[in-house]
DNA sequence: GCTAATATTTCGGTGTGCCGAAATTCGCGG
DNA sequence: CCGCGAATTTCGGCACACCGAAATATTAGC
C-alpha cells in the first residue's frame, strides 16, 4: 500500500533527526527530496491521513510510531544494501549510495534477510551508521562532531553527503575507527566526521 | 526514458515468440500483463511512436530492432537474476520468478555484470532458458515439446508458468538434462517440457 | 506592535498509465 | 456476400505525484 514515494518521504524525515535534534520543516524536506515545496505540502497531508506523520498546518513534521517503524525499516534496508555492495561487490565507499537508493525499494524481505545473514548481521554500515535490527531497534553510538571535539578521538561515523570528500578522506587514512584530531582536517571534514565521546 | 512499464510490455511481447512462432495479439498481451485491453491498445500506440514496436490498427504486434534489443536486455536481466537467486541464495526453482520480476527493473548494469561474473557467465537459467549475452546475442537450443517427441529425450527446458508443476516435476527427478519419455508424465507436463532434438 | 521578508499552503493544471463502456472493425459460417 | 460474434479501438474519466503562481500565515526586525 505504501509504495516507494512514501518510503522516501518517511526515510528523509527520519534521517533529519538521527544525528541532530530539530524536526524537519517542509522546505528542508522539499530540498532534500528535490521537489517543489507545494508538492511536499500535499504529500505530507496524505502521510498524515495515513497516520505516518503528525503535522498541523505551518507546524513541523514529525513521524508517528508507525512512521518511525517504516522509516527504520527503510534505513535498515538502505544500510544493509550499502554494506553488502561494499563487502561483496567491492563497491567503493562513495559509489554505493545511488544503487542502494533504488534497491532498498525492490528487494524482498526474504532476500534482504538472506543478505543480512551472509554479512553476519552487521551492526553498522560502511559510513558508521547503525543498522536497525529486524525488529526495528537501533543503537546509536555516543558521538560528537569532530568540530566539537578539540581533542579528537576515534572515528565512529562519516557523513555520506559528499562523495568527493569521502574519497579524499579515505585516501588520507581517515576511515572508521581511525584516530583523528581536528587540527589535521579542513572545515568541511570537521563537520562530516563524528568521533566517540570519552 | 523507458521505465518499468515499457520494459514489461516489450519483454512479454518478446517472450511470446521465443518458443512459438505467431506474433502476439493485443488481447493476449493484455491477459499476460493483467491489464484491460483498452490500456494495452493505448500503450502499444505509444511504444510504436517510440519505435519499439510495429503495429497498425487491428494488426499483430511485433518488436522492432530497438524493441528486440530492449527485450533481450530485460530477458538477460531476468534470467541472470533467477539463476543468481537459485545458486547463491538457495531459492527454489519455483520461487524465483516474482523476485526477479521486480529486481530486473532495479539493478544497475554494473551490479548485474558483477553478478554475471560471479556466476561464471552462465548460458542458461534454472529453467533451461538461454541467457542473452551482454551484447544481446542469444543461442536457443534446438528443442521440441515433449508432447511432440514420442521417443522422449534430454530435458532442455521447462516452462516456468506453473510453479506447482515445477515442484512436482522436481520431486520426481524431472530436472534439466534428465532423460524423460512422454509416457511417464501427464498432459500439462508434456506441454511444459522441451527435449533436445536428435 | 507593525510591517516586511520568508515559509507554507491553496489552487488550477500536467503527464502517465490505468479503467469500463461504447463504437468500430474483423473474419467466419452460412 | 452478409450478418453476427469476437477482437480491437476510441472515448471520457480516475488516481497519483508532481509543478508554478497566487494567496495566506508566520517570524523577525525595528
Amino acid at each position: 500500500m505504501t509504495g516507494p514515494v512514501v518510503e522516501d518521504y518517511v526515510k528523509v524525515i527520519y534521517a533529519h533527526t538521527e544525528w541532530q535534534a530539530e524536526p524537519i520543516t517542509s522546505t528542508a524536506l522539499a530540498a532534500r527530496l528535490g521537489l517543489a515545496a507545494s508538492s511536499v505540502t500535499e504529500m505530507v497531508k496524505k502521510l498524515s491521513t495515513q497516520g505516518l506523520v503528525s503535522h498541523e498546518p505551518y507546524g513541523a513534521i514529525e513521524l508517528t510510531r508507525d512512521g518511525t517503524a517504516l522509516a527504520l525499516r527503510m534505513v535498515r534496508r538502505h544500510r544493509l544494501i550499502e554494506t553488502w555492495l561494499v563487502q561483496h561487490f567491492a563497491y567503493s565507499w562513495d559509489e554505493v549510495h545511488d544503487e542502494a537508493e533504488i534497491l532498498e525499494h525492490a528487494l524482498s524481505d526474504r532476500l534482504l534477510d538472506a543478505i543480512d545473514d551472509e554479512l553476519g548481521r552487521p551492526a553498522r554500515d560502511p559510513h558508521g551508521d547503525p543498522i536497525p535490527s529486524r525488529d526495528g531497534s537501533i543503537v546509536r553510538p555516543d558521538a560528537v562532531l569532530l568540530a566539537d571535539a578539540p581533542a579528537g578521538g576515534r572515528v565512529v561515523r562519516i557523513s555520506d553527503r559528499n562523495p568527493a570528500l569521502l574519497r579524499e578522506l579515505e585516501s588520507r587514512g581517515v576511515v572508521l575507527d581511525a584516530i583523528v584530531r581536528p587540527g589535521d582536517l579542513g572545515a568541511e571534514a570537521l563537520a562530516s566526521i563524528w568521533v566517540a565521546t570519552a
